[in-house]
DNA sequence: CTTGATTGTCTAGCGATGCTAGGATCAAAC
DNA sequence: GTTTGATCCTAGCATCGCTAGACAATCAAG
């Protein structure tokens, strides 16, 4: 008994330091340098250990993402939950989100831009995707204004968020004028 | 001089030839699909072929990312040069811009989801490029509101319409309610 | 204590990938 | 007719994700 919950806690603690790494690695040199055998090179198994905790490379991403959901859905609820009236919160929203992708652009891949073999948008999306969904729509509902779904507004509203993010972040758009677009977007799309 | 000019005219038929192969098959299976073996075969012609006419893969991507541009632009101009008000042409602009990117899912991700080894957003960024954000500012400008630089306006509607085309290409928003999604931010981001 | 079976892990290798070196071929130039 | 130079291909390198099969360690049964 105890033996057997012994190794299943060795082997737990082993997949976290696998997905840990991983996120390490892909923050340090990008997902690209992310191979499996760097990978299993530093967590110091051979290749094959990591294919006995995830099915493929794919996985890996995916374990991070959730990881990043469950992170990202912390910081928008910390930052939300620090700011009174619907306006400050959702400008805190705006800008901790764009905070975080530009903080984690590994983990924002992960979560946004790479496959990691998620479910997105229907009853199967793991816990912490619908769970970081729902922090946006926490503050981004009570904005939405007369008449509009809150489920709509707040795909509009993070659909911007994530374009600002991306398009920032690949050097499509110059970096200083963050500020002023946050401002502009929240401006005009929330009803105070 | 005409022997060479023949050639010339072959070796620039060749290219095109490359580049369309290249967006053809990307089209068809993805970028993932477009592998320099297959492409060469597709074409009839050795592997090294396309290395003496781009420095490498990146190189041809970012080819058809700038066959798309010019496209992408011509779409938008023709689309908003119909509509006549502000309002109903940047409506047409919005479902102009959704519409090229679900329908050229693969030119869509050369110019904007990969790395096409193109400059963005300074002096030496290709005329196509920055004729598509052009073809954005000439019909968002007129909307951007007193007081709002046009560029800053047009970058973040261009944000919001990215972040919709790829979200709801990747499966992370459901795609039957783009309608409403678009009505929603002419709406409220247009300043009629 | 000695077996035998069950885990766990590693070495080695497969079929791909992007890219390149070096030789063969063929047409133009003298 | 010979030489030269451009053009193209065969063959191969290092690396990728992934897996089969051998090996070693651990455990249960006799």
């Amino acid at each position: 008994m105890s033996v057997q919950e012994r190794k299943e806690r060795e082997r737990a603690a082993r997949e976290r330091l696998i997905v840990a790494t991983a996120r390490e690695l892909a923050e340090q040199q990008g997902w690209d340098a992310v191979t499996t055998r760097r990978l299993a090179e530093r967590i110091e198994y051979s290749q094959p250990v990591l294919y006995s905790h995830f099915r493929g490379k794919r996985e890996i991403i995916g374990a991070v993402a959730l990881e990043g959901a469950t992170e990202m859905a912390g910081a928008l609820r910390a930052a939300t939950s620090a700011a009174d009236g619907p306006r400050t919160r959702v400008t805190a929203l705006a800008r901790t989100y764009l905070e975080f992708a530009a903080r984690n652009p590994a983990v924002y891949d992960a979560m946004f831009e790479l496959d990691g073999g998620l479910a997105f948008a229907n009853e199967d999306t793991p816990q912490p995707l619908k769970d970081a969904f729902a922090a946006l729509l926490e503050s981004l509902g009570e904005v939405a204004g007369d008449g509009v779904h809150p489920a709509l507004f707040t795909e509009v509203f993070w659909a911007a968020l994530h374009g600002l993010a991306t398009l920032t972040r690949a050097g499509r758009l110059p970096p200083q004028d963050t500020e002023p677009r946050v401002e502009l977007l929240v401006d005009r799309l929330a009803m105070v």
